[in-house]
DNA sequence: GTGTCGGCCGTCTGCCGACAA
DNA sequence: TTGTCGGCAGACGGCCGACAC
């Protein structure tokens, strides 16, 4: 479904898209559903700020590859590039249900970027979790031939339709329509002693249909068409991603370099993809985020603040740090990029895992003065060209390539 | 298996190279085996020709897509690198045992290509099909869970170690190593009215975790140290490719051209892929083989000439045709291109699906009078530059990218 | 010579409540 | 409340020769 569309109460949200035979399109809810609590996308014909060390992360962690020294840099290519966002599809893999979303990008031409304003509707960021679903992660006995489903009481009373309990047992028939629109026939059954609630019949094929293993969770949604929708979402088994045959990692590397700069310096429209589960951190931010974070924000060395991250339950819980530093994460080959220029200390000793490094974007600074300006600003430390005062990143004379 | 190393009778083929995770080597006769009789792979150390389009095919097949106008032009890329080979390594795809081959390129310099001479042992294109072995498609009833796999008599007798017929009835336990390594166990055992050979115990455990469906073929090999070795080939399915979600197709193509412009503009190596099986033509030509061709052939239009192509059975066959045409596949991106600058009509009806263009490397010109020039000769109509007679397609002044 | 089938037996799938954590 | 188990019945896997093409 594309994000500019309003669903429509006639519409089923499964519209499938045929043209060249592979755009599908698929249940909006459901896809963020997997893609987790903290991925939003930005909304079609809204400004962007693409950010190419972030594609690059992405990239590097779907071919289990370090970006190499070898790649050479794009000095004409900014660290942030302003685009207009022309599309936003979201895809699942045939495969293995992963989701990703598929951008268009334009970059903005230096006159657009001269007559910047923020529309309202670019402000707000609608959450697009739904509230009535719920997710569990499958047991041994979950995922064995030897039985079926075992549904939690609470979430069997939400999310499913209630039962008829003059039946014995109380039973009825599921239909859940997966991310390709797939529908898939549950037997659901009150039964046992203690009473419990449980999927049988069907459940079998599901599991091995989509390979899943003790560890994976599932979700259920129940919307507001009163259809049933069903995603997982794997565990991170580690090297659970090979490298792809096609192209050499380098050469990825390379190619989303290239084609950024090729449409930065052509103003031309190119083509990402985002993986939500397998990239670190987002690098399509919306413009007023970005604005907001950079030009509204001070932040300076030893200040608080806290981050938010997704819990293994598919929910967010807060974790605090204090600020250590700002500074390049790549001073050779991306100076004065914003991206994960803040290096921060985490409060909790089994932070180990969390980065060192995050973008001002990602972090919510405590201010214990509020609106003073601090003597270790950051902005006064990182002028700007005065030509372009508000929107740094483009048009300073070093768009020589091609 | 390194192609340069010489293989000892104590190693067995098999050894997993576990540097960086992911390199694995593997039997040598069994990745040429599937990836059939007319894929050859250069040799380690030699010189080869590379070229640019030949790649993009490969990628447009993987990726489902073909090249997009918006896809920039490289006008300092040379349609054709000579370069030095500097490894060359086999693998085979975790999931679906695809075959392919990893191969690292650094382009020569202008003064080596000066100083180019043909090596004997370039000359020479040893043939690794190996001789004791047969290929069977998948019946219905070989994949089906009521039964086993039939063996062709005479393939038992050829290939599979002899039965004692003593024993009532003759079986044996077989064990077969797949490409990567793995062993397969099966139940020989030859019953029935008529008698016949069968694999029995294991043969469905393989069938289902390879996927096999019917159709598909299976490859078993009993090499010089007697050991059984066993490969898959599937049928070509259409649309079994599926996009990546890792990077645009638009950017892989201007990933693999800005990575080859990159490596000949700095002498610097650069990796590939090369898919057998996926790719239509072989792009990575022995320098000695594309030398031959192109300056060693006179072609004409109207000349007749024959061509090896792969049958269903795994063996070649030749097809005959008439050239139609001598010209440039792609005169703006690529102009002066030995990449399929040749146009062909096919003499057999059912030639529809064979190439309307070939290049001169994958031809065998019958001459009627031999060594005769031709009065439509290509040379005389593609003079190359005076400076490089012998090699062109690099240093006439046009590397100004980068 | 070999693809497919009916027959037959054994294993495993899968539904049930018991029980304990 | 729910993860795992023993018990049990039925479905399917899988080995056999028959038979036809």
């Amino acid at each position: 479904m594309r994000l500019s569309s309003s669903s429509s109460p006639t519409t089923t949200g499964f519209n499938a898209q045929t043209e060249e035979g592979e755009t599908k399109c698929l249940n909006s809810e459901l896809w963020h559903a997997c893609a987790g609590p903290l991925v939003s996308l930005p909304l079609i014909g809204s400004r962007v700020v693409y950010f190419p060390q972030g594609h690059s992360e992405q990239v590097a962690a779907s071919t289990n590859k370090e970006v190499d020294s070898a790649i050479p840099s794009y000095p004409g290519l900014q660290p942030q590039l302003i685009c207009q966002l022309h599309n936003v599809t979201m895809h699942a893999d045939i495969e293995t249900d992963e989701v990703y979303a598929q951008m268009t990008l334009q970059p903005l031409t230096t006159q657009e970027q001269k007559d910047l304003c923020l529309l309202p509707a670019e402000l707000g960021t609608p959450s697009k979790q739904p509230t009535n679903y719920f997710c569990k992660t499958l047991t041994a006995s979950d995922t064995s031939t030897h039985g079926g489903f075992s549904v939690p009481r609470r979430a069997a009373e939400k999310v499913f339709p209630p039962l008829d309990f003059s039946l014995t047992p109380p039973c009825q028939e599921l239909i859940a329509k997966d991310l390709h629109g797939n529908e898939w026939k549950f037997r659901h059954i009150f039964r046992g002693q203690p009473k419990r609630h449980l999927l049988t019949t069907g459940w079998s094929v599901f599991v091995s249909a989509k390979r899943l293993v003790a560890g994976d969770a599932v979700i259920f949604i129940w919307n507001e068409n009163n259809q049933l929708l069903l995603g997982i979402r794997r565990a991170q088994r580690p090297q659970t991603v090979m490298p792809s045959s096609v192209l050499s990692s380098d050469s990825m590397h390379i190619g989303l370099l290239a084609a950024a700069a090729h449409a930065a310096a052509t103003n031309s429209r190119f083509t990402i993809f985002y993986n939500p589960r397998a990239s670190p951190t987002e690098f399509v931010i919306s413009l007023a985020k970005y604005a907001k974070a950079v030009y509204h924000t001070r932040v300076s060395v030893g200040m608080r603040f806290r981050m938010l991250f997704e819990t293994e339950e598919s929910s967010v819980r807060r974790y605090m740090g204090t600020i250590t530093g700002v500074s390049d994460l790549d001073p050779v080959r991306w100076p004065n990029s914003h991206w994960r220029s803040v290096k921060v200390g985490w409060d909790e000793s089994t932070a180990g895992e969390r980065q060192p490094r995050v973008s001002l974007w990602e972090i919510e600074p405590l201010m214990t003065f509020p609106m003073y300006p601090s003597p270790f600003s950051l902005r006064l430390k990182r002028p700007w060209p005065s030509a372009l005062p508000s929107f740094p990143g483009v048009g300073d004379g070093d768009m020589s390539l091609n």
